[in-house]
DNA sequence: CCGAATCCGGCATGATACTG
DNA sequence: CAGTATCATGCCGGATTCGG
């Protein structure tokens, strides 16, 4: 039986035939911050069920947007993990996310809120062609850390923290997700003491385009 | 009822609670162009079946992305139509159609070819920042003519003929497909006639990003 | 414990028929 | 033209089970 697409030629139609089932996108997104074990995926999507994450890996993975690897011994776990293909829907979520970032509002008790999620809000914030920004920094929030190196064109968000950052910001979820949006000035934020930053501010200033 | 929810408290998430659902984002790229009618849309979307794309329609206004307006006397016949929120869309078709295109091959038997597609992954494939190419220019594909008008910053495909255009292009759909893609240089297309341009190319050139 | 496969009730989808 | 009503089918979500 052939998967169900909507037979039209046309790139957009034919980017959702290969992500637009339920579940693709949001999946892919969990994958943007490096290699996830199947269980990670299943902690990070409530109520997907395990039949049906299974189901799209395969998909995912038969479409090349994703591979399966092995890590070395002794971990010697599966994961899974961003295909070249898979890196190029980058401006896809960053589109999607300053799109949908606005409309959300603060988080309500039934959401799941997860560290993750804020730093590629992040992600999607980042302006590129900031001079001066360069650098790796850190970012702690919700009780995790996060290394992202910046150059002028591209910002790299991974989980775990930084040796020796340029910078450190410090804030709780819904904070970064205001400033992310634009909501909450930089200025607003420090002042308040809702975020703190050691180190020098301006270039993360710069790089985000926050005042 | 309530509708389902990823329930996360990310951007990407919500965004895919309002238009991950199957055709939403499908019904609204046949919007990018202009307000249509019902049947309009149905005639576009191959498959949908009425119920569905009424209860679509229901949903994205509710969520404020598109509208409903009744044009005035004496067509006074419904269209559906984006709000400034479902404007604020382009971004996400215009990454998935450059996301999508390169892995779509060509036409297949089954596939539904429509003009009004491939201008939208020229408006997806326009870089900003062109000098010497604002002005009003005509495409001619697949039957239909397309005015679109480009400014430094910003292009704008509308259905119909142009009147004094600055250019007119011409070209089959599979060929503008491969132009948009980056697969077919235009010197090419029109070193093989499979495409002409009437009047100056190079503002062409420049906006497309084309050699 | 990890990484699934299987089964099942319920809802979403797709096609057709029908109506204001 | 612009939808609603109905119905068969298949997809989704949840629980359970099973092999490394």
């Amino acid at each position: 039986m052939a998967k169900r697409s909507y037979n039209q030629y046309c790139g957009v139609a034919h980017a959702l035939d290969l992500l637009g089932e339920r579940w693709s996108l949001v999946i892919l997104r969990n994958l943007l911050l490096g290699p996830k074990r199947y269980t990670d995926l299943l902690d990070g999507l409530p109520g997907i069920g395990t039949g049906l994450l299974s189901q799209r890996l395969k998909e995912l993975d038969a479409a090349g947007i994703i591979t399966r690897a092995t890590l070395p011994p002794p971990a010697a776990s599966t994961v899974y993990q961003l295909t070249p293909d898979g890196e190029g829907l980058r401006p896809v979520f960053h589109a999607l996310s300053r799109w949908g970032l606005p409309r959300l509002g603060a988080p309500e008790p039934e959401q799941h809120v997860d560290p993750e999620l804020v730093a590629i809000a992040m992600e999607a914030r980042f302006r590129p062609g900031a001079a001066g920004a360069d650098g790796v920094y850190e970012l702690r929030t919700g009780g995790a850390a996060f290394r992202f190196t910046i150059t002028p064109e591209r910002i790299d968000f991974r989980v775990g923290p930084a040796e020796a950052p340029r910078a450190v910001i410090e804030a709780d979820i819904p904070v970064l997700t205001e400033l992310a949006n634009g909501t909450l000035t930089l200025g607003a934020a420090l002042e308040s003491g809702a975020l703190a930053i050691t180190g020098d501010p301006t270039p993360l200033a710069a790089a985000f385009g926050l005042s």
